[in-house]
DNA sequence: CTTGACCTTCACATCAATGTCAAGGTTTAG
DNA sequence: CTAAACCTTGACATTGATGTGAAGGTCAAG
């Protein structure tokens, strides 16, 4: 398919497509006459991508877990452990990122509540 | 307590603390002197800013959580419900956002754990 | 054939988040 | 008194993620 189609599909604008791609998290195949080419998978990965670029990974990061995706058999013995650890270090991250989102969230829907009852006591009293 | 001793602290640069209190996130106190003066609930206050922050949080959105977070009681009844409305909008996008890092960590997880597997059947095949 | 809606590349602009450096004040230790 | 280690403000540079616009190719509908 085509890029306009995914980029309504993902939310992810036409221009951050071709960025990815330039950044090489993506590589679309081409019709003959030069427009990109989109596959299914293309456009799950594109989703994947900007979850975790939402999330603030870094796109390097991003692209590295994407590459081992790829080939997940090819774990050099040397770069397993290290890559493991990252990812790892990533994962405690984002938990520490949700606990701490969730806790605003949850300040917020506080706030909002007590306001709300406020605005009920002071109408059914005025 | 100065400026140091809360990077040390946050792991949050120097800069940035400047930064944050320019965006008017944060309002140490003055010695005499002129240095900023934090607290502990500055520390607190940076911390919470910190994790917004590396989630993708943008600072003025921040600056508007933490400011509901501190007049809870503070509404005048003109704006209620503009307000209301605009904390409602805000949950939104904290629980959209949270969705994301949860489908970013799920996919790290999944890519781990598969990682993992793949190492271990290997271990034991060789 | 023309028009409109796509697509291409390339380039420049912007914005937020940072780094970095300069010039100078303050405090503490020697 | 001086040197080191802090701090201040201010300005400028950079980086990553974006927007935007120009100049032009492709394609389908009328």
């Amino acid at each position: 398919m085509r890029i306009g189609e995914v980029a309504d599909r993902t939310g992810v604008a036409n221009r951050m497509l071709r960025y990815y791609e330039e950044q090489e998290l993506l590589t679309p195949g081409r019709h003959r006459n030069g427009y990109r080419d989109y596959t299914e998978s293309d456009v799950r990965r594109v989703e994947t991508i900007r979850d975790l670029s939402a999330s603030g990974v870094p796109t390097r990061f991003i692209k590295i877990v994407l590459d081992r995706q790829a080939d997940a058999g090819a774990w050099t013995s040397k770069c397993d452990a290290i890559l493991a650890d990252m990812v790892r270090c990533q994962i405690a991250e984002l938990d520490s990122k949700i606990s701490c989102l969730t806790t605003s969230r949850e300040a917020l829907r506080s706030f909002l509540d007590e306001a709300t009852l406020e605005r009920t006591v002071r109408a059914s009293a005025g």
